[in-house]
This record gives structure tokens, C-alpha cells and sequence, in this order.
DNA sequence: ACAAAAGTGTTGCCCTTACACCCATGA
DNA sequence: TCATGGGTGTAAGGGCAACACTTTTGT
């Protein structure tokens, strides 16, 4: 930023913002992936994503793309900037530099859509297609965020609707983690962080069987707060 | 990524590489800034960096501003990836996107050097100037990631030489968090922690008074591990 | 002998874990 | 009334903060 003053030597490159958006489904963790319609890679899988507008902010680019390729109108629950990605060969068209975000996402019945994609889907982590470009790594790196903030944030209630029992709530650690928590300390921990969720007073439909559970939304605590518990053994 | 084919809407950009690098001199945590020559900002501190080379990867150009910046012809001691800034506004001259990266650093008798900066020196960071673009907000959020880092990692060692006493170790936490720590639990605490440092078998020079203390080098663990004691409100 | 820093021991408290138990509902 | 999931109680164990105490050095 200090030095190479003149014009001639700025690098010209294109930058892109890419998103790993993630979302549990059918007690999964999925993320949305489109196919490329056109070269490079043209028919092969790759995250969603596109080029940063000339007088366009990063985050509203995410957050553009993310709205374009899901036809969510609602905010994204969570959106923030995992990495960037720059690495000379990475892009065969030239030198591309993406930055890459991490989107977590309730699992609301717009699935899909597609603006200049072929098509776009969601695909379970476990069988994840191969990749366009380093999207396979970026994919890893955001995997692996995501898992981590669970762990000293309130991120989770990001998977789920405005309303939520609190074994919904425990059903997206488990999912993300693998394993199983036990339900009477999980509530205790979570109603003993500040601010992670407030109770509505509702009560959630009759299930098939059992007690039907207290209702809760989000609380005040953004993504901040030391909460959860993780089972020994499920840290990656 | 996916959309957006032809050449011509790809928004041409300058991308650099700038670096927040924080050292202890002195039991205080000081920040290296250089002094721009140059327009914009001409006269003004501001964070080590330059542009990104051609074909030239990200962390490298972090790596090599940091030694043609400092001087240093060690390796960092620790390098990592901040975060990435484009606001539209943020460079006068036109759209430049910047890679932020963090960089700890032993407190080598290599203070200065400067290439092309007028100037350049370590600020203590309860003083530091204004400074050029949006380098405040990047050295903020650099410091919040170091003072986060050090809770739930092994970093707090990349400020250190070679071969250091546990003291030295724990007034890095001191320094960086305030506050202190009690010297015997934090003995414990670091000794339990796997991988975090081991024994030299040497012991440090006669002290001006008391007894020598055992030197111990860095561990394994780079960067893992789920380490440290934070004393109650030294969290920002 | 004394001061000062390194290093060890010990105790009480709190948080977590594990699991037993009660509650509310549909069938 | 039974099965099922929601929700409360509680006792044992581990980890940590606090602080007393011992060791090793220079002066």
C-alpha cells in the first residue's frame, strides 16, 4: 500500500466473491452448489458466486450473489468473510482473486433457482461433487469455520427459522458434530448463556408423540459469548 | 465465479497486500508503521505493504513485504491472513482491494529498514497516529484477532526468541491481555497443555536477583491446542 | 541473612457429566 | 395406560483460582 507508486505497475486482476452457503436439511448439512454453463469448467460444479461490481462493496457482493443464486429475498442469517483466494494459476482466464464468504442459511422452501447457471442444487456434505477452480478447498476451509464458531457462538440458531424448540436447536449441533448430546445439560448450558435465545411463551404443534416443547427465537448475542459443549472426540 | 463471462465486466482492480505486525519491546505491544512518500496520504503513517505481484501468490507478497519492510531475513513468526478490505471509497487513486495480514514477531534488534517509505518505526498501540486509508480499522481488527488468538492457541511463543522462561511467556500474555497472571497456575496450565512448549534443559543467565529460571523452546503444536487462562474482564 | 524470583503443594469452589426421575401429550 | 419426547433434580469428578510454602540464586 506504502510503495510502487506509479500506474504502470498496479496488477490488474479480476476479483470474484464466492460463497459457501450452508444449510441443514433432513438432519444433513448441505450446501448450495451451481453448475457452470459456460467455460472454464463449463458443466462442472463449483460454488456460487460472481465478479465484485466496479463501485460495489465485497459484502454486497456476497450478498447479491447469494440473493440471485437462492432467490432468497430475507437476509442471509449469517453472512461473513471467510478467506481470500489468490493463488497465480488459479483461474485459467487469468489472474482471479476471490473472497470468499461463509453464508449459514434456515432451511426455507426456496431451494433453488439459477440465473446463469445451468443448475444449482444442494448436495450433502458426504457426497459433495469434484470442484471447479479451488472451490474444493475454499469448501473445506468454510466446513471447517462453521464447525468451529459453532463451538464459542451463538451461530447455530442461524439454521433455523424464526422459532425454534430447543431440541431443534440441539439436533443442529448434532447434525454439524456428529454424535449425540444429552438433552437436560444441553438446555441448562443454553439457557445459561446470555443472550443466546429469549422463549417466546408459545408452544410448539402437537408432535406425533410426547410433550410438546417451549418455543424460542434468538436472542441479543449477535455471535459472541464463550456457550456450547462438544463431545470429546468430534473435533475434526 | 460462475457468471458473468465475457471479459469486459471484469471489474479491473488493484490488489495489495498490507500487514499488521505486532512485536512486545519493553512489556508493551507495539505495531510496525511505515511513512508514505508518496500521494496519497504523503506524509502520514500507515501499515507496511504493496502491491501484489503478477504471479505472485497472496501470503507471498505478505512475506515479502515483511522482509523488504523490517529486514528480517527469518521467517515470520507467525503469518496469517487478516481479512480482505474493498470498500469502493477506500483509495483515492481507484478501486484496490487489500489483503490484510497478521504477523507476529520476536523483538529482534532489527527495528527498522525502509525501501521506499520516508520512514518507518513501532508504535506503542495505546499511541498510535492517525493513519492513511482505512489502516486503522485493519489494525484494529488485527489486534482483536491477536488478543483472541493467544486465548485458545499457542501463539503467545511467536512473540518470543528461540529459547525463553516461562516468565517471559506469561508476560506475554500480561502484556497483550493486562492484568496479571498467577505465576504458578500459569506454570501448570502450560506445562499440561500438550505440545505447547518443551524443556531445553538449560537455564536462563543469573538474574539480577533470584533464582535462574529453566528455558524452554516452542512445541509442536503450531498453532492448535485449547490453552490459556484468561483472568475476568480482559476481554475487550 | 535477606530479597526476589522460580517452582511445588493444597484446598475449596464451580462447572460439567451422567443419569435418575417427573411431566404432558397422542394414541 | 403406554410410549415418547420435554423438562427438572442431583450426586460424583475434574479443573481452576487462590494462596501458603519451599528452593535457588545474587548481594
Amino acid at each position: 500500500m506504502t510503495s510502487r507508486p506509479s500506474a504502470e505497475l498496479i496488477t490488474n486482476t479480476a476479483v470474484t466473491a464466492d460463497l459457501v452457503v450452508l444449510t441443514i436439511q433432513e438432519q444433513r448439512l448441505r450446501v448450495l452448489l451451481v453448475e457452470r454453463s459456460l467455460e472454464p469448467f463449463r458443466g462442472q460444479w463449483a460454488l456460487p458466486g460472481g465478479f465484485v461490481l466496479p463501485d460495489e462493496d465485497l459484502a454486497a457482493a456476497a450478498e447479491r450473489e447469494l440473493v440471485e443464486e437462492t432467490g432468497l429475498t430475507h437476509p442471509a442469517r449469517h453472512l461473513e468473510q471467510l478467506g481470500t483466494y489468490g493463488a497465480p494459476g488459479r483461474d485459467p482466464r487469468g489472474r482471479v482473486v476471490t473472497v470468499a464468504y461463509l453464508a449459514l442459511l434456515a432451511d426455507l422452501p426456496t431451494p433453488r433457482a439459477g440465473t446463469d447457471a445451468a443448475d444449482a442444487g444442494w448436495f450433502d456434505l458426504t457426497a459433495t461433487p469434484e470442484l471447479a477452480f479451488d472451490h474444493g478447498d475454499i469448501l473445506d476451509d468454510g466446513l471447517e469455520r462453521a464447525r468451529a464458531k459453532l463451538e464459542y457462538t451463538t451461530l447455530a440458531t442461524s439454521f433455523l427459522a424464526e422459532e425454534f424448540a430447543l431440541s431443534d436447536l440441539r439436533a443442529v449441533y448434532e447434525t454439524v458434530w456428529g454424535g449425540d448430546l444429552d438433552p437436560a445439560n444441553f438446555r441448562r448450558k443454553v439457557l445459561a448463556t446470555d443472550g443466546f435465545v429469549e422463549p417466546t411463551g408459545l408452544v410448539a404443534d402437537p408432535p406425533q408423540r410426547g410433550r410438546p416443547a417451549q418455543l424460542y427465537r434468538r436472542g441479543p448475542a449477535s455471535t459472541l459469548a464463550p456457550p456450547i459443549l462438544r463431545p470429546e472426540g468430534t473435533r475434526s
